[in-house]
DNA sequence: TGTACATCAGTGAACGCGCGTTCACTGATGTAC
DNA sequence: TGTACATCAGTGAACGCGCGTTCACTGATGTAC
């Protein structure tokens, strides 16, 4: 691309911000500096600046940009499922090994929720859109019955054993043991999923 | 206390452990340094190193204590809690207004748990130690129904819907969006609980 | 087409600062006689 | 009881290093004529 064509900068930047979510969930967006995300970007440190008013903007849009990637993600899959087993195949997507090992290509949310939730308010906001939208499609994808508001309060119990339970899962140091808590984090998410049109639970 | 008295120094490592498992928590483990630790213990910097060959052996004994502390909270909720009542007590106990903003006192998964992850393998285990003991206070407090394999797993997926609700609504600016996704965790983890002894869902 | 100049994405030295860690030291408390 | 010495928890300067950010500069590409 010419260095003077009218998205020769804008690939730039798209590529730090690229690198940016990769690096920001694979080793925590407090450890990754400037300098080495732009040395990942093929460029050198001072340019930083031309494109980012601070770190922090970069934050806000690297976060972003990773909860985007999985709303695509999981959109596919749910796009590629047979009618009806949309919501399995979220599940089954979301909690495997392949996931489970590639947190820089993973769930924003599962790699650096506590994170985000230190982070501006601009970071959080721009991140929940994206993370709603997530909790949305899975909404969309729950068995038939309830209404809205039920139905979103379930697609949010699914997303949190998800996010949960991958992070949980990450943690062990054994593979078996990681299985295991996939397993019962798909086993509990259906739980929630398929408890719509039951009697709702109440806390009384 | 006496400087040469036997609990002396072991009185002041165990406040860079409380002040490391308050502040690691609150602001992140990568973002808090052993000058300002030191300084929190009332300390100077230079002491650290007869306390801790590392800075990450403290990492995990502080990350140890904070989520010992939380089984504690835990048990002491169970055991004031009227026979039938000890899993609406867990629930009632970690998903409120006062754990989602003590964050600094609060669970140490749902502070930590991406970070955690990262942390080096000594860390991860003695973490896991305290943390599948809550785990265990769990499946011991589900209504009676499964064998023990299903009732562990039915506890794994309630911990899961418990941390990741409480991370899910501290990344929120608004009050009432976190209470909101608070009363949709506790549903869904009574929703996980209460499955036991229903028919198990099947991913088939 | 060839030359002069403007543009501007990217470079890399430099700023003050805090990091984890080491180490010679201080000085209050303890013990020996 | 009083003095001399040993112990050792804690002190603070110093190490090399990377941080976020600024800024004068470079040099390839573009435009004007």
């Amino acid at each position: 691309m010419a260095r003077y064509s009218k998205d020769y900068k804008a690939a730039s930047r798209a590529m730090i911000v690229h690198q940016a979510a990769e690096r920001f969930r694979r080793d925590g967006i407090a450890a990754v500096g400037v300098r080495q995300l732009m040395a990942a970007a093929g460029l050198t440190h001072g340019g930083f600046y031309s494109h980012f008013p601070t770190r922090e903007e970069l934050v806000a849009e690297a976060v972003e940009q990773a909860a985007l990637s999985t709303l695509k993600y999981l959109e596919e899959a749910v796009a590629n499922a047979s009618k009806g087993d949309a919501l399995k195949a979220i599940v089954l997507t979301y909690l495997n090994t392949r996931h489970l090992e590639h947190v820089d290509r993973g769930c924003a949310a599962a790699a650096l929720a506590p994170e985000i939730a230190r982070a501006d308010v601009s970071a959080r906001m721009r991140f929940m859109a994206q993370n709603d939208a997530i909790i949305g499609l899975i909404a969309d994808s729950l068995p038939a019955g309830g209404d809205n508001e039920q139905r979103q309060k379930i697609a949010t119990g699914v997303f949190a054993v998800l996010m949960g339970t991958l992070q949980l899962a990450r943690i062990t140091d054994s593979d078996s043991a990681a299985q295991q808590i996939l397993m019962a984090g798909q086993q509990s998410a259906l739980i929630v999923a398929n408890s719509l049109g039951h009697l709702a639970t109440d806390l009384g």
